[in-house]
RNA sequence: GGUCGGUUUACCGAGUGGCUAGGUAGCGGUCUGCAAAACCGUUUACGGCGGUUCGAAUCCGCCACCGACCUCCA
């Protein structure tokens, strides 16, 4: 199987060729929400992203398992709660059980997921019903001896692993500058060096979430449910694993060290990261108060917002930008891309209409090929988008009659929008879709043919009338030269 | 403090040496009873200072500013 995809490795610092280990077959593995609260902005951009790298690689023919994890056993905090299990806090909080907690906000991800119409992933792994598989993979550390118990407690031993193998090279982490820095946390005092980092937690006795082990009754360190459930469904090595830039110190560092260490060798091939988002320039984060969930986005229920933007609206701006870009939410700039999205949508509907001419004057070959290439350079979908534009262009020009398209090449754009707008990209028509299309039509049709008699007497107060009331339910009325075309707001 | 990344026209956002993406907004025009849409044309750029080069937004150096990570996080 042959293509010219090339994707930036974080491993590498480069673009590099994807050639998959086992092809036609293809592992990914992104990791996925902690389950506490409800999903917001951040959330959507790797979503998004790597929904992307799925439906792309499936449409280069690859055969691809996608796993993302659900984080549903908590991880240590380490501001004034004093290491308490989040998922714990929370549960407290609202008095429901922490599994009652995972689940109403694993129901609420779910939701916006399928807003946003990303797929599902292949295997959705929560961490908590893979105790044992980490169990296990801490002995197997411990058995090669990167690992040591300490009051019940098991930890990574950095310093030993970095004498074979090389810890920091994901990440551009340097031991001794990572010594020098580390700041003195609380519990730090069981661990040979600061950096180390847990692979089993003794639980303390107000923790709630606990499982037995041959070490204490305690829970798995928060770097380790990726290393077991990435290697049991994907195998010791695999092609692609993602997620945000956050991450990649120290989470996937220490997955890298924790693979290798108990396999031998490095767990991934590709390491993908998508980059963070800023609103109004500045991070998102609650103690600015400019954090926004993806369901007050799409109500608009939030101070910073003008309005409600719909899901597609959100997907729609974030593949505007490249992934490996911030990218800045603002007002202007969502409505800039609501705009943007609608005509690209207005196209796909204009070409289904198109009359064909017996000539072409565009070369919509040459179209196919500057889209493939947009895809194949490193998932460049605002590049992609902007030859897609130059398709609205020659649909909207060819409907006004000021440029001509054969059948074939109808066809041929037809398929390109269902391959490039629909399937790759994930946008969706939102204002098409749905309810009772034919009565509608219908209904306009009488409509328009009654405000055409008004039109034809010169009664100008009726057809206006008639325009401003479809208006204010919702319909824009337009005039052509012969007849007239509707669409929804 | 350390490591890494960024600073592009009104806004968002591509672009790694010459060919000045794209969307949105603005302006002018075509069309039109009016309006909208669409189409055509068009305005405002590459943080600052130096260097390399025939030529730099693009390469190098310094400075300024912004951000990420180093600590739970997408």
């Amino acid at each position: 199987m042959d293509n010219n995809f090339t994707i930036y490795n974080s491993l590498s610092r480069k673009k590099e060729l994807f050639k998959p280990l086992h092809a036609p077959f293809v592992g990914m593995y992104v990791c996925g929400p902690t389950v506490y609260s409800h999903p917001h902005l951040g959330h959507a951009r790797p979503a998004v992203t790597f929904d992307m790298l799925f439906r792309y690689l499936t449409y280069l023919e690859y055969k691809v398992r996608y796993v993302r994890n659900i984080t549903d056993v908590g991880h240590l905090e380490n501001d004034a709660d004093e290491g308490e299990d989040k998922i714990e806090k929370k549960a407290r909080l609202e008095h429901l059980e922490p599994m009652e907690v995972v689940q109403k906000y694993l129901n609420s991800f779910e939701k916006n997921m399928q807003d946003l119409n990303t797929l599902h992933p292949s295997i959705e792994p929560r961490a908590s019903g893979h105790i044992i598989e980490q169990i296990e993979l801490v002995k197997e550390i411990l058995e090669k001896g990167y690992a040591y118990e300490v009051n019940g407690s098991v930890y990574f031993d950095v310093l030993k692993y970095s004498k074979k193998y090389d810890y920091g090279k994901l990440s551009g982490r340097v031991l001794e500058d990572l010594q020098a820095n580390t700041r003195n946390l609380e519990g730090q005092d069981e661990k040979k060096n600061p950096f180390d980092f847990a692979l089993w937690k003794k639980a303390t006795p107000e923790h709630l979430m606990r499982w037995p082990s041959p070490w204490s009754v305690g829970f798995p360190g928060w770097h380790l449910e990726c290393s077991a459930m990435s290697t049991k469904y994907l195998g010791d090595v695999f092609d692609i694993h993602g997620g945000g830039m956050d991450l990649l110190f120290p989470h996937h560092e220490c997955e890298i060290a924790q693979s290798t260490a108990a396999k031998g060798k490095a767990p991934v091939r590709y390491w993908v990261h998508n980059n963070m988002i800023t609103i109004d320039g500045q991070k998102m984060a609650r103690s600015l108060g400019n954090f926004i969930t993806l369901d007050q986005l799409f109500k608009g229920d939030h101070p910073l917002l003008q309005q409600a933007y719909t899901p597609m609206t959100i997907r729609f701006f974030l593949l505007q930008a490249h992934y490996r870009s911030t990218v800045d939410f603002s007002n202007e700039a969502l409505q800039a891309a609501e705009k943007g999205l609608q005509k690209l949508m207005k196209a796909g509907e204009t070409l289904k209409k198109l009359k064909p001419s017996l000539t072409s004057t565009a070369d919509i070959p040459a179209l196919w090929e500057n889209c493939h290439e947009a895809m194949d350079d490193d998932l460049n979908s605002p590049i992609l988008l902007s030859h897609l534009f130059e398709g609205v262009k020659y649909i909207n020009s060819a409907n006004d009659g000021t440029e001509e398209l054969t059948a074939a090449d109808i066809e041929s754009l037809k398929k390109l929008f269902n391959a490039f707008v629909f399937d790759i990209l994930g946008l969706r028509d939102e204002a098409s879709a749905g309810n009772d299309e034919k009565l509608t039509d219908d209904l306009m049709e009488i409509i328009i043919n009654l405000r055409q008699d008004a039109k034809n007497k010169k009664e100008w107060g009726t057809s206006d009338k008639i325009r401003d009331e479809l208006k204010s339910a919702g319909i824009i009325l337009k005039d052509l030269k012969d007849g007239a075309d509707w669409s929804k707001e």
